[in-house]
DNA sequence: CGGTGAACGTTATTTCGTAACATGGTGGCC
DNA sequence: GGCCACCATGTTACGAAATAACGTTCACCG
């Protein structure tokens, strides 16, 4: 990461308290609309993740999953991690090997990223994707999925 | 892979004999024009990504990059495929941790995937990025490169 | 209750990627 | 030519990321 600057990694701080109980209290009623659970393992990654400054490794929740500082075992929080990208809670940066908290709202959407490579930030934001969608269906191409992510610097990097 | 149908893999064969004699004869050239060296083990990277029917894994690489059977040591596959990309020859595919030889002309563009979830293929298109580039402007990011990855069907495994 | 299926716990292993340092080749420069 | 600087490679070892496989627990439903 900063090669260039310094800054904190990650321009979103994470929530905490309040906002963070409501935010998975939302959760906790989407889930219960789709006959879905937010099991404990579940709702603990969530919790790492919205309460993270920036994208999250896997190991990184993995160390963080105990309460009194006890790692989790691996395929408790990659579990998890899957469930809550199924659901929408979660995306999968792939270019980072990591994961943020899905920030936008509405239960579908595609993915896409702004990434400083200097402090390490991600930033969602909701894609236009009808061009590329367009090219694909040119080639004959059903979509699934899309993911996007773009490398650069972030506004506060740039400054420096 | 073929969860559903049961194409081979790839739905790009390579390319062999004459024309890839041709193809790396190109790519020396153009290394030539830029002061690059391709030297024995990125030649030999680059060949085997263009023989290959799909996307390569890099211990995939390691494992064919002798002629005799010998496997590489992984460096000397991994920095093949830094200078590669770095060029413009080849592409990494993030969501499959896989490589592809750059299917389009011209040394400079930004890289998108059609990647066909059923058998395999990873087709690459030009891009328009325009409507993404301006929400990265708005956003204040300065983008230095952008990779999109769709996730699908192609038509072969659509028509099962 | 007892059965069914999803989720979890646990152990071990595989897959992917890189750090660090020694060696070798190439090209410039006096 | 001899020397040096630089880039690329060879090699060893290690660290990070992810999953396989299997047994157990738990909620729900009849």
């Amino acid at each position: 990461m900063g090669t260039e600057c310094h800054h904190a990694d990650g321009a979103h701080p994470g929530i905490k308290g309040h906002a963070l109980t409501h935010a998975l209290g939302a959760a906790e009623t989407r889930c219960a609309a789709t006959q879905e659970r937010l099991t404990a393992p579940r709702r603990r990654v969530l919790e790492l993740l919205l309460g993270a400054d920036g994208p999250q490794k896997a190991y990184d929740l993995i160390a963080a999953f105990g309460e009194h500082g006890e790692p989790a075992k691996p395929p408790t929080v990659y579990r998890a991690l899957e469930f809550l990208e199924r659901l929408g809670f979660a995306h999968r940066i792939e270019s980072l090997n990591a994961y943020v908290p899905c920030r936008i709202d509405g239960t579908e959407h595609r993915a896409a990223f702004l990434i400083c490579d200097c402090c390490g930030a991600a930033e969602e934001f909701e894609p236009d994707f009808t061009a590329q969608l367009k090219a694909a269906e040119a080639a004959g191409y059903e979509v699934a999925t899309i993911t996007l992510e773009a490398r650069g610097r972030c506004p506060a990097c740039r400054a420096d």
